[in-house]
DNA sequence: GTCTATACACCGATAGAC
DNA sequence: GTCTATCGGTGTATAGAC
């Protein structure tokens, strides 16, 4: 007779009710990043928040790491959502004012969620590796500035930069991954603009642009404009 | 008597005695973090390494942030002090090796001392703001680099980069404060080859650019020598 | 002044009753 | 699957011995 109740239809519903519990708790644990910090993120208090004693999170959430898991996985998610409907906006105007756009965008989203960004962006969580679960929402972001250059319309050269053999090896890995048809000079100024974005962003997050220039959002995109430029997207 | 004993020998030892013990708790404070980052800093496993009781520490530090805003200190000091180095023994040679050389400089340190790296350039403590103790130890590095710009034997032009007139005087006001002699479009090189520099460390140490090259160096190099290019450092 | 001892309110995690 | 109870750990604070 207990036999007889496990048909698909009871998992099913069991199934149903786990998912919600379960995306209950991490609602609640996104409250209390968003609000406090990942340090200070207590598997307790998102327990008591959704009415649970702590032990009884730990059935839908192996640890805590496995909650933050969750959590950076929905922060990559979230920012990749903001960041590819602005390229899906954009499309057809011209590729530098499109990668600005996108950078102002990852900024505009970065001062939103500034407890989410430090979580995807800053220091690791101690003794934590990314599970294979957050590459892929991890590089959403990346390949949305990538469809940018590869959607348009003709770039300008680029200064020539000498490259080792071994590393254009690696650049036309990278290009095949991203379908992205471009020399080798151009992969590079593609990566070094991707890191001068993040670069100028975090610092900004983390305070160490603080008292550096009057307007944050200015430089940025006085920065981001240079660096489109760099790639040889064009204005017009 | 016991008034006369409050000599200023007496304190001078005092001092002594009191400053060695803080170096003592500073030096088993920053042996901790090396080994387990800045998360695991626990103030009593510190005080057992030093064979005191957690809350005689407290003599010494007023908090655990206390403590870690020495550690900071220390690790910019450290930084500064590698940089400088490179920066003192490269001086007279081509500019734009000067500049990759000491971006060479800053990428060793970090990875000899990936949690000190990550407590001055990742995310920051909660609730934490830097005091001013840190600001001046922190602007060592950045001076350093400008260095090498206002010690370089003439300077390419660099493309011309529209900038606006508050942000203008943002740049005149910086130039002024560590001495630099550019234009407008240069400051903006500069700033965003500083930024970039910083921004592909970063993602190398938080493993951001795990499985994109197959060799962080010479990726790091590539992309360091094109940005000294960008500021306009001449390579002879 | 410096240290010990102790207390408080948390935390992550686990064992085991129901 | 949920609960209580508990363990060993933390930062912080205070009282009091020397």
């Amino acid at each position: 007779m207990a036999a007889s109740s496990r048909s698909t239809t009871v998992t099913g519903v069991r199934a149903r009710a786990r998912a919600e519990v379960r995306a209950a708790i991490l609602a609640a644990a996104a409250d209390r990043l968003a609000a406090d910090g990942a340090d200070a993120l207590s598997l307790r208090a998102v327990a008591r928040d959704v009415g649970m004693v702590s032990s009884a999170v730990y059935r839908y959430f192996s640890s805590r790491d496995d909650l933050l898991t969750a959590l950076i996985v929905r922060a990559y998610d979230s920012l990749g959502d903001h960041v590819d409907a602005c390229v899906r906006a954009t499309a057809g105007r011209p590729a530098a004012a499109r990668w600005v756009d996108a950078a102002m965008s990852i900024r505009s989203w970065a001062l939103a969620h500034p407890n989410d960004y430090a979580l995807i962006y800053g220091t690791p969580i101690r003794g934590y590796a990314a599970p294979d679960d957050t590459v892929e929402s991890g590089t959403r972001v990346s390949r949305a500035l990538v469809s940018i250059v590869r959607e348009a319309d003709g770039l300008d050269p680029v200064a020539p930069v000498a490259i080792g053999p071994a590393l254009a090896a690696s650049f036309a890995a990278l290009r095949a991954e991203v379908d992205l048809d471009v020399d080798d000079s151009t992969t590079l100024a593609v990566l070094t603009a991707w890191t001068q974005l993040f670069g100028l962003l975090t610092f900004e997050m983390f305070g160490q642009t603080r008292n550096l220039v009057a307007d944050d959002e200015a430089l940025f995109r006085a920065a981001t404009t240079s660096m489109a430029a760099s790639i040889g997207l064009r204005t017009e």
